[in-house]
DNA sequence: GCGGTTAGTTGAACGTGTTCAAATTTAGCT
DNA sequence: AGCTAAATTTGAACACGTTCAACTAACCGC
């Protein structure tokens, strides 16, 4: 079914697609600040404005090249999780996938991050304009974490998908720095690391260790709880 | 006779520090980006262009800035680290002047971790232009590692100031987004923090954690290796 | 069809960071 | 003092992100 409908905001859902793939095309080839708005509405070929109807500024477009990758990841993921068992299998392939469907746009994404510790920015992963990205990938590290048969304490297990998506933005943050040819670097830091955290898992998982462990977990929350809504003072009326 | 004796580049000195001066104070009052090179310069009682001359960029002052405030956190240490022997409470004392000093910059330190993980960025930590004052903020984490008796093993005591001082940014990103009174919650988070890092070394200096600790380790390193200098293939042929 | 409301589109104009060639001041030398 | 080169200072000009009032196209109830 994918005839003509009149279907509404058609036309306006072209638009904006056309304008988002045209704007990604010309970030990939020449990165992001050299990539002028008004190169995109020209090969794009509407007018300056218009991309600003769709697309407040400059830095949503990023927002929306954000959420595309999420999809990609999501879609690579699924399938390479069915094949794997252990909690380190599982992580590790993800952790590479994240990298490989990444990798067109390396040189670009420096922006990601540079505005992502913004507290202002709608990029800063912690914002209510990040909320629907930022909690399906959490979900994704949720999947990772269910799917295995290791024994981990409830409160860990709760907790474990928030840290790991934690652990995946420094990865990528790593990666943005890596120059090493096709990301050699990158790959090896997620093969170490996860064999790391897959032991510092199952140590922490180790009932000696639950006290140490209550009182970090009891930390993660406090952060966690803070971090989300910085505008809590606007409640009034 | 005037004293302009050995005036080397004394007036460019003083009109370089006039403008950060200016700067300062305009990004105090109204943020970063709500102030103009203009209203700097204005201020200043200098021409735009003069800016320019002294600073390569807006973002350039920020990095004038940031030494400064290291300038003002290895002060406030210093005198308190004498009064401190333990780790924790060295710690302690470090990280909350580390608050103290940034206080009058609350809202305008958003803009210091905006480019901060930007590769290309002057800003950025871990890029050459930000060597001395990495180097300094460093070797102030590790004079709170060495005035203390705690036992500490080689190793993890040689990259332990490295740590720290990530462990820093940590904290200042999350200051950042604090919107709580007189920033309570970052001072919690501090103390909390600090508790169970103190618990973690010395879970880690344990002999039967050796081999963990040597992993972790291995990877600290390989990160720390891997970051600063981006420019390793050109030692290729 | 027709009028009116909404959705989509336009390009000129504005403010800002940055550049640059030229003007001015300072320092060193004879 | 006079001359030259370097250091400093100037402000106009440029490119870019963003805004906005006006215009056009699409749609809906009659």
């Amino acid at each position: 079914m994918r005839k003509k409908k009149a279907t509404k905001t058609l036309k306006g859902d072209q638009t904006k697609a056309l304008i988002l793939e045209t704007a990604l095309e010309i970030f990939r080839e020449r990165g992001y600040e050299e990539t002028t708005m008004r190169a995109i509405a020209e090969k794009a070929g509407v007018a300056l404005g218009n991309t600003y109807y769709y697309f407040r500024s400059k830095e949503y477009l990023i927002q929306a090249f954000y959420q595309r990758l999420h999809d990609e990841h999501l879609a690579a993921s699924l399938p390479a999780l069915e094949k794997k068992e252990t909690l380190k299998a599982r992580l590790q392939a993800v952790m590479r996938l994240r990298i490989d469907v990444m990798k067109p746009y390396h040189q670009f994404a420096g922006v990601l991050f540079k505005t992502a510790a913004h507290p202002q920015s709608p990029l800063n992963p912690f914002s209510d304009e990040s909320d629907p990205v930022r909690d399906q990938s959490i979900a994704l590290f949720a999947k990772v974490v269910e799917g295995t048969k290791a024994r981990i304490p409830k409160d860990l297990q709760a907790e474990l998908p928030y840290l790991l998506w934690l652990y995946q933005m420094g990865v990528v943050l790593f990666w943005i720095h890596d120059p090493s040819p096709n990301h050699r670097r990158t790959y090896r830091l997620i093969d170490h690391t996860v064999d790391l955290l897959d032991k510092l898992i199952h140590l922490a998982s180790n009932p000696f260790m639950r006290p140490l462990r209550k009182q970090a977990l009891r930390l993660v929350a406090e952060i966690r709880e803070a971090l989300p809504d910085d505008e809590d003072e606007e409640q009034k009326k």
